[in-house]
DNA sequence: ACAGCGATTGACT
DNA sequence: GTCAATCGCTGTA
């Protein structure tokens, strides 16, 4: 089976928008010893000066400059001194936004995954923003990565077109602009972090 | 220059 | 529930 990733038309658009459409899209990773495929079941908004929680609010700087950039790359960021986060960048070249992908459901290559993190608990292994990228083996290495090109990284279409909800919620972790409802997750998946329905 | 803190997680009480 | 780990950006000097 193919799978194909989406053209930079489909990130090159609104923000909040790419965020819904990535709801049960997949994210595929390949490395040295097989390929992970992880839908995406948790998600969250980013914008620029409109968005004061948003690492793009204030000024380019040199780790959020890919924010400015072309859609759909890659932007590693290493937050707490402990953890990487994965977002890709959205809008079009000069206009800052990306979505920070923060739960996925690994649908295969999940022995793989398993040996990038201690856990053993499954559900443990990527339902959060840090835990994912550890479990896929994601670093600033893959920062500035072009997430349409079919390489080590990438997102591409599910076959299967399941049903689901889009809950809208506010954004986690974030102190300034909590307000704005810019958190998305597919109702019910046992992955996506921190629940409150 | 430098102190303060963040889009988090895991270990420990 | 509490807290350490520990990098890069921001505000103040």
């Amino acid at each position: 089976m193919s799978r194909n990733p989406f053209p930079r038309t489909f990130f090159g658009r609104d923000t909040i928008t790419v965020a819904c459409d990535l709801l049960g899209q997949n994210l595929v990773r390949s490395t040295a010893a097989g390929e992970i495929v992880a839908k995406i079941v948790e998600v969250e908004a980013y914008k620029g000066s409109d968005d004061p929680a948003s690492h793009a609010y204030r000024k380019k700087t040199p780790r959020n400059r890919l924010m400015f950039g072309k859609a759909g790359i890659a932007y590693v960021y290493f937050i707490y001194g402990n953890h990487y986060c994965l977002n890709v960048t959205t809008e079009g070249e000069g206009v800052p936004g990306a979505v920070l992908i923060r739960a996925v459901e690994v649908v295969e290559g999940l022995q793989i995954a398993q040996t990038h993190r201690t856990t053993h608990s499954v559900i443990n292994l990527t339902n959060g923003p840090g835990k994912l990228t550890q479990a896929l083996a994601i670093t600033n290495a893959h920062n500035g990565l072009d997430l349409t090109l079919k390489g080590e990284l990438f997102i591409s279409q599910t076959e299967t077109s399941d049903d689901f909800e889009i809950v809208t919620d506010q954004r986690v972790g974030v102190t300034a602009g909590k307000e704005k409802p810019w958190r998305f997750y597919i109702r019910g998946n046992k992955f996506v972090s921190q629940q409150f329905v």
